[in-house]
DNA sequence: TCGCAGGTGGTCG
DNA sequence: CGACCACCTGCG
């Protein structure tokens, strides 16, 4: 397949680590070289960073109330040259069609985290943190089964549900490095399915849900907004708000999870509980970025 | 052993 | 409608 070279790419919006942990997706594992390997889209590749100010890929991850303050007058980052991304697997075809789109390349972060650090002093510290975030463009289908998998759950064993759910009743999306890939299941192949058949898959309670899930999308097709997205089986309004986010471009949701809860309560200063203040708040403030917000907000809290 | 992890559905007042 | 609570599974 051979590889495509992708330059000039604004170095402070651009950060592998940031895009590919900050709780969007779950199936691209970090190599020992620092690169990516993933499948996404039907396609198996490796994404590595192979030029740019290395400043830019590493700054301060934290910084003190009186640097933030000097920082006041600072725009975020997004100035300090550009890097060079390297798509292994991949051609020029493929990069115009798909992963240019995926990275969402198109869009300037400069301008949204400019808009952003107007705010307040704590999402400015956020993207300082979290600059290289993109928020990717990811199938609809996918997005939905990732996400109901992710309730009430944890990372590593979201990844392994993912995979087993792949590998069992997928299509191979090609061997790369001597290893297989597996797309995830489509809808009706996974509407045939039973609960006892995704067994090996590990999902607890939440097989049905994706069963149920799969059989809607058979009947109705998938979901074109909110309110048929969380009439589905096993989601809620947080799984609902992560998929309008991740798989139908939805840029105003704003997840509420624990993390969340956490930073809008430990930062923000609102009560743990009032759900419904929390989501005020990132209207009123955040407008339509409530997506950006949310995802700088969550990878920043996450670390401390 | 028990609580917990990127919540939701069901059941009560 | 808001406040509980059970729920698969695996890990510390």
């Amino acid at each position: 397949m051979g590889q495509f070279i992708v330059k000039n790419i604004p170095a402070g919006d651009f950060n592998l680590d940031h895009i590919f942990d900050c709780g969007q997706c779950f199936r691209w594992d970090k190599q020992d070289d620092g690169s990516y390997t993933g499948v996404a889209m039907g396609r198996v590749v490796n994404m590595k960073v192979i030029e740019g100010c290395t400043c830019c890929q590493s700054p301060a991850t934290e910084i003190s109330d009186q640097m933030a303050a000097i920082f006041e007058n600072l725009k975020p980052k997004g100035n300090y040259g550009n890097i060079t991304l390297l798509i292994d697997n991949c051609n020029e075809e493929d990069f115009l069609n798909i992963w240019k789109p995926y990275l969402d390349l198109n869009r300037d972060y400069g301008k949204i985290k400019s808009i952003l650090s107007e705010e307040d002093y704590i999402i400015r510290k956020a993207i300082n943190y979290g600059y290289g975030i993109r928020i990717l463009n990811q199938d609809l289908w996918e997005t939905m089964v990732s996400f109901i998998i992710s309730q009430n759950n944890n990372i590593p064993r979201i990844k392994g549900c993912i995979e087993n759910l792949a590998s069992n009743f997928g299509t191979s999306a090609g061997i790369y490095k001597g290893k297989e890939y597996f797309n995830l299941p489509t809808p009706s192949v996974l509407a045939k399915l039973s609960i006892e058949d995704l067994g090996p898959v590990k999902l607890g309670y939440r097989a049905r849900y994706l069963i149920e899930t799969a059989k809607s999308v058979c009947a109705n097709g998938l979901p074109s907004n909110m309110e048929e997205l969380s009439s589905l089986c096993g989601v809620g309004p947080k799984v609902a708000n992560c998929i309008g986010l991740f798989g139908m471009s939805k840029y105003d949701s704003f997840p509420i999870d624990v993390w969340v809860r956490r930073v809008m309560q430990t930062l923000y200063g609102i009560d743990e509980k009032d759900i419904k203040a929390m989501e005020t708040y990132a209207t009123e403030n955040f407008g339509n970025y409530g997506g950006f917000a949310q995802q700088y907000l969550f990878y920043y809290i996450r670390s401390l």
